[in-house]
RNA sequence: GCCGGCGUGAUGGAAUUGGCAGACGUGACGGACUCAAAAUCCGUUGGGCUCAUCACCCGUGUGGGUUCGAGUCCCACCGCCGGCACCA
């Protein structure tokens, strides 16, 4: 008898409501089974609501993760919303609302459209970056950062957003404009909250050894941090007690070093005023350099420009020359000592501002063209030449050699520099964690009580941000002022917020015990839920929340808060969704595509399965209805092999062993994240069944759990209306015998010199040997012989047989 | 400029890592069912030559190479995407 119509809209609900009152996916306190913590990178609940790119990744988790309770895992897989930010706030200041009511209208909207997809969270460890019970602890580690002098506040120039009226970190500047807004980011010199991350670049580089991150986000992550290894070395200045330090990664070409460049900012400018004879021409070019955004400076870094400084000279150690200083805004002030030797023979930069201003260019590495005409940077090749003690040697040698006599002589010594700069961690903005520190005029920065925490966000009348650069709760003077906890005396709160970064670089530790009240997180939770086992999120984040919250992590292990060094074992990332015409999907092209309507028209099953099935999972892929109606055909097609059941609980002959291959495929991949084709190899075995016309219990039942990761729904649904026993979430994934994954008798390929020419069917156990001898003698391939003479016989077992002829 | 990645039918993409290129899906075409349509089912679908679904030839961005055999490895080039970008 035919079964009733597959309706998703129908079953769907019924067994999300089913899921959620047996707390199918709760994580288990049962600290004694086997753990694993799958991760996806909570979102930030815009008023947009979700677009089909937020599921892919999440679809793809919640596969790992409901695979691996089948295979007997106590599994955590939480959800949670990044709330604090701009947008929020944004949209607050226009309409006139709260931000934590536009928040809880976001989250509630964005938690429905999840719902609807059937993801296996444990929704009762849902956090909230928001709530004051979760930011007490964002500020609890903030203390404890400041604490140990990781947080601090500082002078300097800072990337303002001239749209936002905020301070950017280094991070979100791109090509100098703002990440978010793209409005043009200009320099502000500020006393900024700074976490030296600078201080952990070692550590950061050091743990990636230790995890397994896909090459892409490790590679990223190296580069950001950028380590090189060098020397620095004091140059003399000529008739002054007074040397310039400057670092270098080639020590090697000291030899060559015909003139010194200071960065314009540089301080000595300053000090030895009196001995330059044209420091209002240096202050001049100062000023024009710090004009220049950040985008022109990289926009012009071809074309060289600089000033001489008139009346100081500097003296090479190592033979004693006197040679001219320049400042030029081809040096930053903010890496190395914001001076170097120029050696322009072997240096691509040098070499371009020494032909500009015609400075001598010579040569102390052999092995290039004439450096006069062409500059020869190359470091494994080259033999040192026109450097006395150092003549002869390779490069590489002569590193060490230089480095050992500066150490030596007391000149210099070896020196390591990390590209990575500290983090601007404050925002002049309302909606973001308010900084627990008090500023007393005695007693200068204190940090408030921890019992005190959580510091609430004042209500405000106004969210605007303010032409000054300071935070809208600045005005709340009845907040501001308070009493300093050391001294007693009246004090005044830091009226800066935290970034949007805080809260999301530990969110994953408060889901081990989100409701713990006396801890960010019980001691015996972390113990036995950290660190992740798998986190899967964009590449966007590399250099970003990723290193951010890798730092966080390991402070918090340095200070016996967590007892594992790196909070991710894993790492790997999805591609984007674009919109049908191949375009990145966003409200100005119109391309967006709502997966609520999907859903409405082909169900959440189809609509997860099409999320896996589009494209490799790390590639970005366009969106495709007509794709997606694929994969609810797919489902139907499943559906009506219930009309062809027969009572066997065993595998047929014929199927056989296409039930253990698809077991094996669809095990592997999912591993692999190759989803696109383990649902092929599923759909595989379905257009068998269908063509077979039959299918037995026993592989209708192993069809619908290896399905069920992907599409849930109708996996549970078919299993209740056939009696097949308790819900397929608590079954045990299928298990492959190795015996099963090959066929008796093979069909291969007979080649003549590397051309098929016709097929073969060959018993799987034929060996090499008796497949040379053998096979040639048959008819079928002496026919394609025909009186040709055999040169070469290669058999490949199970593939094909080559025959090279002449 | 430097560092990664990629380039396969009309289309999204497969290819056990050197072994039958184009799995699986979409689209298109033909057929069955139907009064008709939708749905479903069956067939065809890289190009050339061809009455032919025989045979033959060509074919994974371009040109060369290694190999019995190359989408896969090597060299050179072209194009696209991502990251970094005066970091000494």
């Amino acid at each position: 008898m035919p079964v009733q119509p597959y309706v998703p809209a129908e079953i769907e609900p019924k067994w999300q409501k089913y899921w959620d009152d047996h707390q199918a996916f709760a994580a288990s306190e049962d600290h004694t089974k086997p753990k694993f913590y799958s991760l996806i990178e909570f979102p930030y609940p815009s008023g947009h609501g979700l677009h089909v790119g937020h599921p892919r990744p999440y679809t793809a988790l919640d596969i790992v993760a409901r695979k691996r309770r089948m295979e007997g895992y106590n599994v955590l897989h939480c959800i949670g919303w990044d709330a604090f930010g701009l947008p929020t706030e944004n949209y607050a200041i226009k309409n006139h609302i709260h931000p934590a009511k536009v928040t809880q209208e976001n989250i509630a909207h964005f938690r429905a459209q999840l719902q609807k997809l059937g993801f296996s969270f444990d929704y009762s460890r849902e956090v909230n970056t928001t709530d004051p019970g979760y930011y007490k602890w964002t500020q609890w580690i903030f203390l404890q950062l400041f604490k140990h002098g990781l947080a601090y506040k500082t002078e300097m120039p800072i990337n303002w957003c001239t749209s936002c009226k905020c301070v950017l970190a280094n991070e979100e500047v791109v090509d100098g404009v703002c990440e978010r807004c793209g409005s043009p980011v200009i320099r502000k010199v500020k006393n900024q909250w700074m976490l030296k991350i600078t201080a952990y670049a070692q550590k950061l580089l050091d743990g990636l050894d230790h995890v397994d991150f896909i090459d892409r986000v490790k590679t990223q992550q190296r580069n950001w941090i950028g380590r090189s290894e060098g020397a620095e070395v004091d140059f003399r200045l000529a008739g002054l007690d007074e040397k310039i330090r400057v670092y270098t990664t080639r020590p090697d070409t000291l030899f060559g070093a015909t003139y010194m460049v200071l960065s314009p900012e540089h301080p000595l400018i300053e000090k030895l005023k009196d001995h330059i004879a044209n420091y209002g021409a240096l202050m001049e070019y100062r000023a024009a350099a710090a004009r220049k955004s950040d985008f022109e400076r990289t926009e012009m870094n071809k074309d060289k420009t600089g000033v001489e400084i008139a009346g100081i000279r500097a003296v090479n150690p190592v033979n004693g020359k006197e040679i001219p200083i320049w400042i030029s805004d081809y040096v930053l002030m903010t890496y190395g000592t914001g001076a170097i030797m120029a050696v322009p023979a072997h240096d691509e930069r040098d070499w371009d501002f020494a032909k500009k201003f015609n400075l001598p260019i010579i040569e102390v590495v052999a092995g290039g063209k004439n450096v006069q005409e062409e500059c020869f940077p190359d470091v494994a090749t080259g033999v040192m030449v026109n450097s006395e003690f150092l003549n002869g040697l390779s490069v590489a040698d002569a590193k060490q050699k230089i480095a050992d006599w500066l150490t030596e002589k007391g000149v210099g010594e070896r020196k390591v520099n990390y590209k990575l700069r500290d983090w601007v961690f404050a925002r002049q903005r309302y909606w973001g964690e308010p900084i627990p520190i008090i500023h007393c005029p005695k007693c200068g920065m204190v940090p408030m009580d921890e019992k005190d925490l959580p510091l609430l966000l004042p209500d405000v009348e106004h969210y605007e941000p303010t032409d000054d650069g300071e935070s809208p709760i600045a005005r709340m003077t009845d907040w501001v002022s308070c009493k300093c906890p050391q001294c007693g005396g009246d004090a005044r709160r830091e009226t800066d917020t935290m970034p949007q970064w805080a809260g999301s670089s530990w969110y994953f530790l408060r889901y081990c015990d989100p409701h713990n009240n006396q801890a960010l997180a019980s001691k015996e939770a972390l113990d036995y839920w950290m660190p992740v086992d798998w986190y899967n999120g964009g590449m966007e984040h590399t250099t970003l929340h990723l290193l951010y919250s890798r730092f966080w992590h390991q402070f918090l292990y340095d200070i016996g808060v967590v007892d594992c060094p790196e909070p991710y074992m894993k790492r790997t990332s999805h591609g984007m969704v674009l919109g049908e015409n191949g375009e990145k999907m966003s409200k100005s092209r119109g391309n967006v595509v709502n997966p609520d309507e999907v859903v409405a028209e082909i169900g959440a099953d189809a609509f997860r399965m099409y999320e896996m099935f589009m494209g490799a999972f790390d590639q970005a892929i366009p969106w495709s209805t007509n794709g997606a109606r694929g994969c609810r055909k797919f489902l139907d097609r499943v559906w009506r092999l219930q009309d062809c059941l027969t009572d066997s609980e065993d595998f047929s002959d014929d199927l056989r062993v296409s039930m253990h291959q698809t077991i094996k495929k669809v095990t592997d991949d999912f591993e692999k994240m190759k989803f696109n084709t383990a649902i092929a190899q599923m759909m595989t075995l379905v257009n068998e069944m269908v063509q077979k016309g039959s299918v037995t219990k026993g592989e209708y039942k192993t069809l619908l759990l290896l399905l069920s990761p992907v599409s849930p729904h109708i996996c549970e649904e078919i299993w209740q209306l056939q009696g097949f026993g308790e819900p397929v979430y608590t079954q045990k994934w299928p298990a492959y015998d190795e015996k099963f994954l090959v066929r008796d008798e093979v069909e291969i390929a007979v080649q003549l010199n590397g051309k098929v020419k016709g097929k073969l069917m060959v018993p799987i156990t034929l060996t090499k040997e008796a497949a040379q001898a053998e096979l040639p003698q048959l008819d079928s391939v002496k026919a394609l012989i025909g009186d040709k003479q055999i040169v070469k016989c290669i058999y490949v077992p199970g593939r094909l047989l080559n025959l090279v002829v002449k």
